[in-house]
RNA sequence: GCCCGGGUGGUGAAAUUGGUAGACACGCAAGACUUAAAAUCUUGUCGCCUUUGGGCGGUGCCGGUUCGAGGCCGGCCCCGGGCACCA
C-alpha cells in the first residue's frame, strides 16, 4: 500500500514548468496532416509587472489553448510585447534611463511572471515590436502602402505644452492643462501623415455582416464607428467671400428634406472663414483663442457648454438665394467633413438649443402625418422625426422624408450647388507621432525630389538606442547625425522623418508575424498560409474599436498586397470584460495594487488561475478580489489531490464492465458524462470557464460521497477522477498534469478529451415542476417523456396541487415535456 | 455630450432557447475534533409570515406583453468601456 503523497504547491508546480521548458512542450510546427488551432491574446505593454487584468487575458488563453490541444488539435499559441509607446518615454524623464533598457527589462521580469503562471506559449516565436528585425518590416510595409497611394500629408491639430514645447497625448491633458509643466494648452496645427482607412471603410463595414465568431456587442460599435450615411453634400455661395479661394461654405447633410428650414450656418473655430473673420475682429479673435485652449479629444469638447459668435458674414441659401448668417461654434469639428454645418434649429436638437441661446430664427419645415401620435412642439424642442411631411417649403409641401430628399438633392443638383453622397463618419488614420519611442517613419525629405520613401535595402531605419530624454521637444529632430542622410533619389543632402509611428501600426499585424516570426527575408512567409486566420482571439473590450479595426484593415492591405490569403483576420473573438479596482480600468497609474506576484509565491500558479477563471464569466466586467485564491487552493489540495491519493492507495483497478453497474455505481458513471457533455459545451462553445470549475466542484461532491471500493466502484471511481482531471487541466494544469502521472503512469500530453457517453447519461425519470397560474406549487416525479395526461394526472395527485385548483375552472393546462406543467384557472 | 455594455442574497456569481430565481463558492452562524487555537469535517444561511403542510414578497426603478418574464417591449436611474496621441 503507497502512502498518502502531500501536494505542495511551489515544488510541484516548479518541476511541471521545468518540464515544459526543457521539453518545448508547446512548440509547435505546421503539420498538413493535423488541423491546426491558432490561438491569440492579445499581447501586452511591457509596463513592468503583470496585473490582474493581464492574469485574466492570458489564463483564457492558455485555457482556450489547452482544451484545444486536448481536442487533438495543432495548437499555436504565441507570445509577444507591445513594446514601444509613451511610458517608457514617461519612465526614461522620470528615472533617467534609456527606454530601450527599461522595455527591456521589463519584459525580462514580466516573461518570469508568464512562466511562473504556466502559460503555454511557444517561447520559439516571441520576439518585440521594438526589434528592429519586428519593425523593420513594417516600415517595408509602409512603403509599399506609400507607394500605393494609400498614405498622405496633411495638417492635424494636436496638444501643445508651451512650457515643455511638446506634443501632449490625450491622457496628457488633465483639465486642460499639461500633465508635467501644468500650463493650459494649445492646439497647433502639424503637417502629419495619414493612412487612407476610409478607401477600405465600406469593405470594413460590409464584412461584418459575415463574422459570426464576433460579438454582436462588438460589430455594433464598430459600425457605428465606420457610421456610414446617405446624405447630400451642397454649397452655400458667398459671392462676397473674404477667402480668395472659397467661393462658397461646403456642407454636408443627412436631412436635405430640412433644407427650407435652415437659418443659419456653423463653422469650426479652425476654419478658414472663422479665421478670416475674425482678424480685426478683437472680440471674436478672443472666441476663437478661447476655443483652441482645450484639448484636441472630442470626448473634452463635447463637454464643453455649446458657445458661438456671428462672424458678420452671410452665405446665400441654396435654393432661396435668402441671406444666411454664418456663425462659429465650439461644437463644429474641424476634422469631419468640412468643418460646417447648415443649421436647422426646428429638426435638430442641437440647432435648436443654440438657437435658442442665441436668439436665432426656428423655422419648422416638417410637421407630423396627419393621424401620428409624434409629439411636435417646436416652441420647446426639436422635431427631429423622419416620419413627418415637408411643410413651408413651397414646391415640396406635402412629401415624406424619401420623396422631399430626392426631390430637393434633384434640385440642388440641377443648380450645381450639391450632390447626393454616401458619407463616413470614419476618419483616415493618423499615423504620425512627434515621440521618441516609436517605429521610426521611413520617409526622406528632399527640398529636391519631395518625401521618399527609404529603399528596401536600406531599412530598418534604426531607432538610435542609447538616448537620454529630458521631456522637451521631439528627441529625434535633436539628432542631426541621425538624420541627415542624403536623398536615395538625387544624392543630394536631405533629412529624415523625425517623427514616429503610432504604435497601432505594430499592433495591426503581430498576428500574423507570429506565424514567420524569424523570417529574414520578408515580412510574411508561406507559413501564414497554414496558420491564418487566428481561429480565437482573446482581449479586452476596450480594444473593441482602435486596435481591432486598424487590424482589420491591416490586413485587406496585406490581402491586397499578395501576403496573405483572406479577408479577415479573426475568425472568433473573446472581447473580455474589464478587470477593475476600486471602480476603474487597472493601469499603470493604478501600481502594484493588481500584481499577482504575492499570489503567486503564497498560493500557487493553480489557485491564481482557478479563482480568476471561478470569479466570473469571460465578457463581464468584475472588480477583483484576493478572496478566492485561498479557497481554490485549499480545494484542489483537500478535494482534488487528496481524493485521487485515497483512490491510489486503494491498489489494482480493473477494467470497467458498463452492464454489469449497481445503480449507486450507475448514478456516478452518469453525473461524470453529464459533466464532461456540459464542460465540454462550456469550453468549447459558451466559453464559460466559471461553470466548468463549479460544475467539476459538484461532481466531485457526489465522488466524496462514493464510498464504494469493490472493484467496478474502483472502475468507476478511476473513470470519474480522470474526467475530472482532464475537465480541469486547461485551468490548473501543473496540478492535473501530475495527478494524470499518478493515476495513468505517463504523461498527460498526449491526453485526449473523453467523449461523453450518451449511454452512461440516459436517466430513467425526472422532476416536473407543477404551477397552477404560473406559480410553483409542487413537483413530481415522472417517467421520462411521459404524456401530457399522464404528468396532469401525477400533478393532482399533490395536495398541495389540489387544494389551489379546488372550485376553479381549469381553463387551459400547459405542458412542457420533461419541464413543467402549468394549470390555468379562473 | 455621443456610441456600446452591465445592474440578481452580506460578497463573487448560476439560471444555455420565455419555463423551479440564487447552483457552485466566499463570508457568516452553529456543531464535531482539540487543553486551546489553527487546519479539517458536518449542518444552516434571500426577506417576511406560519397551524412547520406551507404562504406572501423578491432579479436597479416605473409601466407593458405572456398561461408563465432575471432574459422580451416602452420609459427612467445608476455603474463600466470607447470617443481617433494610454495601450
Amino acid at each position: 500500500m503507497n502512502e498518502i503523497k502531500n501536494y505542495s504547491v511551489a515544488s510541484g508546480e516548479e518541476s511541471m514548468q521545468a518540464y515544459w521548458a526543457e521539453n518545448e512542450t508547446f512548440a509547435v510546427t505546421e503539420n498538413e496532416s493535423r488541423e491546426k488551432f491558432y490561438c491569440l491574446s492579445m499581447f501586452p505593454y511591457p509596463s513592468g509587472q503583470l496585473h490582474m487584468g493581464h492574469v485574466r487575458n492570458f489564463t483564457l488563453g492558455d485555457v482556450i489553448s489547452r482544451f484545444q490541444r486536448l481536442k487533438g488539435k495543432n495548437v499555436l499559441h504565441p507570445i509577444g510585447w507591445d513594446a514601444f509607446g509613451l511610458p517608457a518615454e514617461n519612465a526614461a524623464i522620470k528615472r533617467n534611463v534609456p527606454p530601450a533598457q527599461w522595455t527591456h527589462s521589463n519584459i525580462e521580469y514580466m516573461q518570469g511572471q508568464m512562466k511562473r503562471l504556466g502559460f503555454s506559449f511557444d517561447w520559439n516565436r516571441e520576439f518585440a515590436t521594438c526589434d528592429p528585425s519586428y519593425y523593420r518590416w513594417e516600415q517595408w510595409f509602409f512603403t509599399r502602402m506609400f507607394r500605393k497611394g494609400l498614405v498622405y500629408k496633411k495638417a492635424a491639430w494636436v496638444n501643445w505644452d508651451p512650457v515643455d514645447q511638446t506634443v501632449l497625448a490625450n491622457e496628457q491633458v488633465i483639465d486642460g492643462k499639461g500633465w508635467r509643466s501644468d500650463a493650459p494648452v494649445e492646439r497647433r496645427e502639424l503637417s502629419q501623415w495619414f493612412v487612407r482607412i476610409t478607401d477600405y471603410a465600406e469593405e470594413l463595414l460590409d464584412r461584418l455582416d459575415h463574422m459570426p465568431g464576433w460579438p454582436d456587442k462588438v460589430k455594433t460599435m464598430q459600425r457605428n464607428w465606420i457610421g456610414r450615411s446617405q446624405g447630400v453634400e451642397m454649397t452655400f455661395p458667398m459671392p462676397e467671400s473674404p477667402v480668395s479661394d472659397m467661393t462658397g461654405v461646403d456642407v454636408y447633410t443627412t436631412r436635405p428634406d430640412t433644407l427650407l428650414g435652415a437659418t443659419y450656418l456653423a463653422v469650426a473655430p479652425q476654419h478658414p472663414l472663422a479665421l478670416s473673420a475674425a482678424s480685426g475682429k478683437a472680440e471674436l479673435q478672443a472666441f476663437l483663442d478661447r476655443c483652441n485652449q482645450t484639448s484636441v479629444a472630442e470626448a473634452d469638447m463635447a463637454k464643453l457648454p455649446k458657445e458661438g459668435m456671428f462672424t458678420g458674414l452671410t452665405a446665400k441659401h441654396p435654393l432661396t438665394g435668402t441671406d444666411i448668417p454664418i456663425w462659429v461654434a465650439n461644437f463644429v469639428l474641424m476634422e469631419y467633413g468640412s468643418g460646417a454645418v447648415m443649421s436647422v434649429p426646428a429638426h435638430d436638437q442641437r440647432d435648436f438649443e443654440f438657437a435658442q441661446k442665441y436668439g436665432l430664427p426656428i423655422v419648422q419645415v416638417v410637421t407630423p402625418k396627419p393621424g401620428s401620435n409624434d409629439v411636435c412642439d417646436i416652441t420647446t424642442e426639436a422635431y427631429v422625426s423622419k416620419n413627418g411631411v415637408v411643410m413651408g417649403s413651397g414646391e415640396y409641401d406635402g412629401l415624406e422624408f424619401d420623396r422631399a430628399f430626392d426631390a430637393i438633392s434633384t434640385a440642388l443638383e440641377r443648380k450645381s450647388l450639391g450632390k447626393r453622397k454616401v458619407n463616413y463618419r470614419l476618419r483616415d488614420w493618423l499615423v504620425s507621432r512627434q515621440r521618441y519611442w516609436g517605429c521610426p517613419i521611413p520617409i526622406i525629405h528632399c527640398d529636391n525630389c519631395g518625401p521618399v520613401p527609404v529603399p528596401d535595402e536600406d531599412l530598418p531605419v534604426t531607432l538610435p538606442e542609447n538616448v537620454s530624454i529630458d521631456g522637451s521637444g521631439s528627441p529625434l529632430s535633436k539628432m542631426p547625425d541621425w538624420y541627415n542622410t542624403p536623398c536615395p533619389k538625387c544624392g543630394r543632402p536631405a533629412v529624415r522623418d523625425t517623427d514616429t509611428f503610432d504604435t497601432f501600426m505594430e499592433s495591426s499585424w503581430y498576428y500574423a508575424r507570429f506565424a514567420s516570426a524569424d523570417y529574414d527575408d520578408g515580412m510574411l512567409d508561406d507559413r501564414m498560409q497554414y496558420w491564418r486566420n487566428v481561429d480565437h482571439y482573446v482581449g479586452g473590450e476596450e480594444h473593441a474599436i482602435l486596435h481591432l479595426l486598424y487590424a482589420r484593415f491591416f490586413h485587406k492591405v496585406m490581402r491586397d498586397e499578395g501576403l496573405v490569403g483572406s479577408d479577415e483576420p479573426f475568425e472568433k473573438l473573446l472581447s473580455l470584460g474589464m478587470v477593475l479596482k476600486d471602480g476603474a480600468k487597472m493601469s499603470k497609474s493604478a501600481g502594484d495594487a493588481g500584481d499577482p506576484q504575492v499570489l503567486l509565491d503564497k498560493h500557487g500558479a493553480d489557485a491564481v488561475r482557478m479563482a480568476m477563471m471561478f470569479a466570473a464569466p469571460p465578457e463581464q466586467s468584475f472588480e477583483w478580489s484576493e478572496h478566492g485564491v485561498e479557497s481554490a487552493e485549499k480545494w484542489l489540495r483537500n478535494r482534488l489531490w487528496s481524493r485521487v491519493q485515497e483512490h491510489l492507495r486503494q491498489g489494482e483497478v480493473p477494467t470497467l464492465e458498463p452492464g454489469k453497474l449497481t445503480e449507486e455505481q450507475k448514478e456516478l458513471r452518469r453525473v461524470t458524462h453529464e459533466t464532461l457533455a456540459k464542460t465540454e459545451d462550456d469550453y468549447g462553445r459558451r466559453l464559460a470557464f466559471n461553470t466548468v470549475v463549479s460544475a467539476v466542484m459538484s461532481m466531485m461532491g457526489h465522488v466524496s460521497k462514493f464510498e464504494d471500493t469493490s472493484p467496478q466502484g474502483l472502475a468507476v471511481m478511476q473513470e470519474a477522477l480522470s474526467a475530472a482531471i482532464v475537465i480541469m487541466s486547461p485551468i490548473t494544469p501543473h496540478i492535473c498534469h501530475l495527478l494524470w502521472q499518478d493515476l495513468h503512469g505517463k504523461p498527460m500530453e498526449g491526453a485526449i478529451w473523453p467523449e461523453a457517453d450518451e449511454s452512461a447519461m440516459i436517466a430513467s425519470d425526472v422532476e416536473l415542476i407543477v404551477q397552477v397560474n404560473g406559480k410553483l406549487r409542487g413537483k413530481v416525479t415522472l417517467a421520462i417523456d411521459a404524456s401530457a395526461e399522464d404528468a396532469a394526472k401525477a400533478a393532482r395527485a399533490s395536495d398541495n396541487v389540489l387544494r389551489f385548483l379546488e372550485d376553479k375552472t381549469i381553463r387551459n393546462v400547459v405542458h412542457v415535456p420533461n419541464r413543467l406543467i402549468n394549470f390555468v384557472v379562473g
